[in-house]
DNA sequence: CATATCGTAACTTTTTAAGTTACAAATGTG
DNA sequence: CACATTTGTAACTTAAAAAGTTACGATATG
């Protein structure tokens, strides 16, 4: 299958419900993620139930952020997503009885249990507020710039 | 699409090329895994180009290992593979010119990049032969126990 | 030469997110 | 209340890549 960018097109989603003062339709989004409105309402319909965002049904409807994003983490986007499978590896037939089979299985098992708790480390790390940081610093390195006089290079 | 299995795959054929002093055919290897001889040609060829192991074609050929298995190491095994592309999880529009879709997509770029290199150094951390350390060391403990006169509990 | 076996190309199947279509339910507007 | 807007959800189709399959040429053994 493709690979899965739900948590990716989320993410964007949540970058752009905080800057509007009113809901925005799946319509909206539909168009900011170049699809159409019922599969975004298919896939925030996970955070709503998270808790993450709110809709509203009717006229004027939408979806809101249910929260600040300085209290949702990654990780937390990625679980209201139903923590789909990270990997595109996997194991080969589990229920064998052959032992070198069950040895090869255990090792990769181990090392993709190891990565994923690293990725949900990670993933843990940040909150969606904190994915802006770096462009917010870099708009206040420019007003600097221009403030002190200095011409950019 | 399926789980890529081929990593825990040639694992397992290589822990038994280990245990075979003649050359192993495609045919028998493709019981071993529960599937047909063409697959395991495809998937083992890259193995060979790997200098990983060795094919002889005609009456009495097959599959032989081409090193001993304490000089290969998982992540020659996953690189001879073609390093398949790790993850289920992605990214959303990576031509998009919108600064909100390319943070975000820097982050889980970001996060999966740490997983990856973690994943990498776990696959160098040991070699197939590791693989049934575990399992000898039982072995060696029950005969251990048989030895000393102890009844196993 | 007959048989066994690899090497490889071409094709079909499987799986699941993505994409699509359709419509009921709910809400605001006039 | 009638009507337009919007979410909620079910059912279906599409897409991509590994797996699986089929076929056949090349090569080595006896």
């Amino acid at each position: 299958m493709r690979t899965d960018s739900r948590l990716a097109r989320m993410l964007h989603v949540l970058l752009h419900l905080e800057q509007a003062k009113d809901p925005i339709t799946s319509e909206q989004i539909g168009q900011m993620l170049a699809t159409n409105p019922s599969l975004v309402r298919r896939t925030m319909g996970g955070l709503r139930k998270a808790g993450i965002v709110t809709s509203v049904k009717g006229h004027g409807g939408g979806w809101c952020l249910a929260k600040p994003l300085t209290q949702i983490t990654l990780l937390d986007v990625y679980e209201a997503l139903g923590s789909p499978g990270l990997f595109a590896l996997g194991l080969s037939n589990v229920t064998s009885t052959c032992l070198l089979e069950q040895s090869a299985n255990k090792a990769i098992d181990s090392a993709l249990d190891h990565a994923s708790a690293f990725f949900r480390a990670e993933l843990t790390k940040q909150t969606v507020a904190d994915l802006v940081l770096p462009h917010a610093q870099k708009v206040q390195e420019l007003k600097d710039r221009q403030a002190s006089g200095h011409k950019p290079v």
